[in-house]
DNA sequence: CAAGCTTACTGTATCGTTACAGATTTTGAC
DNA sequence: GTCAAAATCTGTAACGATACAGTAAGCTTG
């Protein structure tokens, strides 16, 4: 074969208007593309000047990698699934997480879709969805359940996830949660700090994992601080803020009345001021009340509540964070973080 | 060649457990992957038999085509990009617009990639990355200005795209929009037969497009009803809310404070509130306050203020069916929306 | 019954990337 | 100066899908 003509891979220039791929730069430096490949993943086997002038005229280009070429030929989507809840009142504490992740898969070559699902749909769907069609390498879900299918399903796939929120099931795997047993326990203490001894608390669904978690830590709060526990169990935090409001102010008008409140979240805060003031009573004067909170509203209006907030942001960032971690091999159990109520102001 | 060995493309039973592929159903059929494709895709050539046969084992099987594939060989990604920024206080207003987008995208191939932006950063920054890298067929945007940048870039790209908010560029584009003219026309109105004629507007920051409007409404009111404007244009809606509670209570206190507040957000109107008590004034007595709304929590604390809603979620499907309308080559006049401002209760 | 048209189906090449198995040159050891 | 080893580089095939240019058989038509 003739030197001049010898066999190139990129033999012909690439039209000047479209997105530079390996066959460009290739064809720029006069490398095969393999080798170009090579360089940019800075592989031993590549000399060093070689790495470096890819690299120049890479940037030149502005070259980017086609993520549907690496995509299909290695499996990796670089994508990471956030499995997000339609309905209104959970959207509100999963949107700082949305800013979370993505402050720390902006630092990577993650990017982050959204699988959405609702309520009168199953949740495994999305994540069989995720699973079956291979559209994320990692997924992070929330409202966490004590045997949460989910989480076994994608255990038993061996499939790369976070939690907001335990598990109960045995397995170990990565997870960010907030510590609610604690925050229940420090909110029974604030209140009896107050002169308060008995005590409601609306707490989420029992279903979800951190129901023990809040309950235990309220029981506890009540055996350490001599309190006792006024029964609230015809609403939670899933109910809507009107059906809250009313049993509040129903359980506020029963000969048993609270004197102490406590809210598993802002929201419910909400409704659960508006019900006390529904019967008449005021708030500091008649009624303490602690919530967890997560914005500023409540504190603003109400600055007499006092709120122990948990950081959503911090979550997102956290499970992003891990889920990672996990794609890239570390153990699970080096990948669950837990984090503290914080006094508001 | 014998007739029995002759070439076919399907020739290699596929491993059992592995996500099926149109191979997999051509092999299980008989059929060339090529007429399993054209079948699936309901070409006219493929017999009436075949589709139905084709399309009851990809059925069987739980065929998903392989998004990498499809990307790769026809340049279509079957994603829309919403572009987000990360600032905490926007935040808010675009959760819900992600379940209304989610709503839509749902129903199609589409799925949502959340490209973020910080304030440190250049907006055009995730624009011009979508569009160098081919990595998502249409976007969405909010946060508007009248000589957008990114819209004037994107049309000049010929790239589908959809607005949460108008331009001033003289290029038709897809929009959806709140008429903020009308909220603030309409608040200067309710203000005035409440009584209240000096009227202070907590307006979003100038160089959104939507400040014009804003504005505009509110100078027409003023005329209309005889009513003044207080000026307010130390802050805006892009302020803190810190910053908007002590400007608001220096308002309050001045010589010529004004009777009626109109406030472009709900958070804004949190903080005004605020800033109108510190000065011990009194909602509906001293002073009367109308506020664009999204979420219920202001209406459940301060009753008295009166709230026009603006639904985030029905922008969201609106843009979502807009820019899937426009990547399918529908004119974008025929794209804009206009959402009108609902009374609250 | 040949020519032409339909109908139904199929193989090849390709998108951009990387794993793999070479190929070529340089270096080093003796 | 020889030969093996090391250092660099490269072509081919494949991931899964589809555009395109066919092929083959059946059906009209005169």
């Amino acid at each position: 074969m003739d030197e001049k003509t010898k066999s190139r891979q990129a033999n012909t220039p690439p039209s000047p208007n479209e997105r530079p791929t390996l066959k460009t730069i290739a064809f720029m430096t006069g490398l095969g593309i393999t080798t170009v490949s090579r360089a940019l993943k800075d592989a031993p086997d590549i000399g060093a000047e070689t790495k470096e002038r890819v690299r120049l005229v890479a940037a030149q280009v502005g070259y980017h990698p086609n993520r549907a070429g690496v995509r299909l030929r290695t499996g990796k989507t670089n994508v990471i699934s956030l499995i997000l809840s339609l309905e209104e009142e959970f959207i509100g504490l999963t949107s700082p997480m949305v800013v979370g992740i993505s402050e720390i898969l902006a630092t990577t070559q993650y990017h982050l879709v959204i699988t959405p699902y609702s309520a009168r749909s199953d949740p495994l769907d999305p994540v069989r969805y995720v699973l079956d069609t291979g559209a994320a390498d990692g997924v992070i879900i929330s409202r966490t359940e004590p045997k949460d299918p989910r989480v076994a399903l994608m255990m038993e796939r061996n499939f790369p996830f976070g939690t907001h929120g335990r598990t109960e099931l045995g397995l170990e795997h990565p997870y960010h949660d907030f510590d609610n047993e604690r925050f229940a326990y420090d909110a029974v203490r604030m209140l009896v700090e107050r002169g308060r001894r008995r005590i409601m608390l609306l707490h989420p669904p029992p279903f979800l994992t951190y129901h023990m978690h809040m309950r235990s830590g309220f029981e506890r709060g009540l055996r350490d601080f001599g309190a006792t526990s006024v029964p609230f169990n015809k609403v939670d935090l899933d109910n809507s803020l009107a059906d809250i409001r009313v049993a509040c102010e129903a359980a506020m008008l029963a000969p048993d009345a609270p004197d102490g409140v406590i809210s598993g979240s802002g929201g419910g805060a909400v409704a659960l001021v508006a019900g006390i003031e529904d019967a008449g009573l005021k708030l500091a004067r008649d009624v303490d009340m602690v919530s967890k909170q997560s914005n500023d509203f409540l504190q603003w209006l109400r600055p007499e509540v006092i709120t122990l907030r948990e950081d959503f942001r911090l979550a997102g960032r956290e499970l992003a964070k891990a889920v990672i971690a996990r794609i890239e091999g570390q153990p699970a159990t080096e990948l669950q973080t837990l984090s503290f109520p914080v006094l508001q102001n």
